[in-house]
Order: C-alpha cells, then sequence, then structure tokens
DNA sequence: TTCGAATATTCGATTTTACTCATATTCAAA
DNA sequence: TTTGAATATGAGTAAAATCGAATATTCGAA
C-alpha cells in the first residue's frame, strides 16, 4: 500500500459517500448511483479509484457487482478503519446517504427491481 | 473540521513529509525547506494548506515561523493521530525525510546559520 | 445465438490543483 | 529609518482530476 496513493483516493466526497455506505453492507453500483443520486458513470468511476488502492472489493454475481470494503486492508492499517467507522459517520452528508439506504432497505426493491428513475422523492 | 476538506489536505505527498517531520519537533519553514530540498515557495505554499484546515499551527518567533502539529485536532481524531505517528513512519520517503533531520540536527547549523544552498550532499 | 440490463471505459471539455518566478510583507538589527 | 533575511502571496502556466455523454463490454435469459 502506497500511503499517498490511499489518501488522494480518499480526497473526494463521492467517494468518502461510498466507503460510508459499504461500512453497512455490500451493494452493488445501482444501488449506490440510486441512493447517492449520482450518474452511473460516476458511481463506477469512483468505485474503480478506490477499487485501484485496495479499499473495496467487487464479487461478480450474475450481471451485478457487489462491492465491499477491503477488511483485510482495514485491519492492516487502522487509521482507515477508524476513519471509515467512526468519523465518517457523524458527517451530515453520510447521514443523509445512510437515510435514504434504510429506506431503500425498508421498501420491497432490490438491485433487480430497481427503476432507471429516482425512488427518492428529494 | 469538514472531513473532505481535511483529506484533500492530506493528498500530496510534500504536505504528508511536512507532517511526519513536525512529528517528531517544531520546524520553521527554512529548516523543512533544506530537509526536503523543495523551494521556499513550495515549503510554504504547502504549510499554508495545512494550516488552513487546522493541522498545524505556527508559533512567530523573531523573523522566523515555528509549525508544529496541532496536537488539540490529533486528539479529537484518533485516525489523524494514528496516520501520522503510526503509519506515516514506515514509508520510505518519509524515513528519508527522517534521516537528513536526524543529520541536521546532529549538525551545529540552526535556522540561524543555515546556509542558502543545500545543505545534503545527495 | 441474439437481446437487454449492468457495469466499465473512452473522449473531449471543464475545473481544480500545483508549480515557478517574481514581488510583497514582516521583523530585527544596524 | 534603512537593510537584509524569512516568509507569504500574486500571476501565469502546466498538470491532474473530474464530469457527462456516448460507446464498449460482459453475461444471463429469452
Amino acid at each position: 500500500m502506497e500511503i499517498t496513493e490511499v489518501l488522494k483516493a480518499l480526497a473526494h466526497e463521492n467517494r468518502i459517500r461510498i466507503l460510508n455506505l459499504l461500512a453497512g453492507s455490500e451493494l452493488c453500483v445501482c444501488e449506490l448511483e440510486n441512493i447517492m443520486q449520482v450518474t452511473q458513470s460516476n458511481a463506477s468511476r469512483h468505485l474503480s479509484k478506490l477499487k485501484q488502492v485496495d479499499l473495496i472489493k467487487g464479487r461478480k454475481r450474475a450481471q451485478w457487482i457487489y462491492y465491499s470494503l477491503n477488511q483485510d486492508l482495514l485491519a492492516e492499517h487502522k487509521f482507515l478503519k477508524n476513519l471509515i467507522e467512526e468519523e465518517i459517520k457523524d458527517w451530515s452528508v453520510a447521514k443523509e446517504d445512510k437515510l435514504r439506504l434504510e429506506k431503500y432497505n425498508a421498501s420491497s426493491l432490490s438491485c433487480e427491481t430497481l427503476p432507471d428513475s429516482n425512488i427518492f422523492e428529494d
């Protein structure tokens, strides 16, 4: 792990938002896209940056790719674990994302049934 | 503290090098400039970014400004403390800087007597 | 096999960040 | 109160990061 490369990967709001969301459970691109309310290309791009430095990993399942935190890296580098599990969650943007994630989880939707349109009113 | 602003401030090699050097002791700009072997303007600019987000503070003393880590911020945010005190030090660039800092400390030079030229042979 | 859905990637445009050089500021000492 | 040293900052340019739209790829299901 090249420390400055990892720190650069952390230096973007959307990537921090992704790490925050993945801290709870694995999610596929279309779910992140909907919850974060960004374009598909935007979500995919930022995921790719996080994957480049091994912060996350992807598991292919049918046509979906489920992303999750790379717990091995977090275990090796406590500052990452602490940042993701303790620091980010107090951030207002992260809280809003978590709220939308909860709404999504409470709904009957899954990544198989997500519509193209925004599933949130706001 | 806006988390993404701090993370952006951390996303540059020279700024991480500065934090590493300041982890041991306070240093003035001309000392950092010499040890890191960068231009005066470069050192000053990166210091300014770190100061903007409160990672460091400056203490004016005659015509020198001594910079040091803002320990209050590190105490509030453990990931910062851990990053600076535990993670960075294993990084090769940081080790080389620390070696030059030791050489400088072992020398009879101080920021009052530093020459303009590079004080290191390499 | 073809079709459609999910994801990744290319492209060109735009924005942000970093760098150097030169100049401004600040302060102590002469 | 002028001079010189330390530091900060402005202007212009170069480099890097980001973006959306369009296209490519991949894979399951029809």
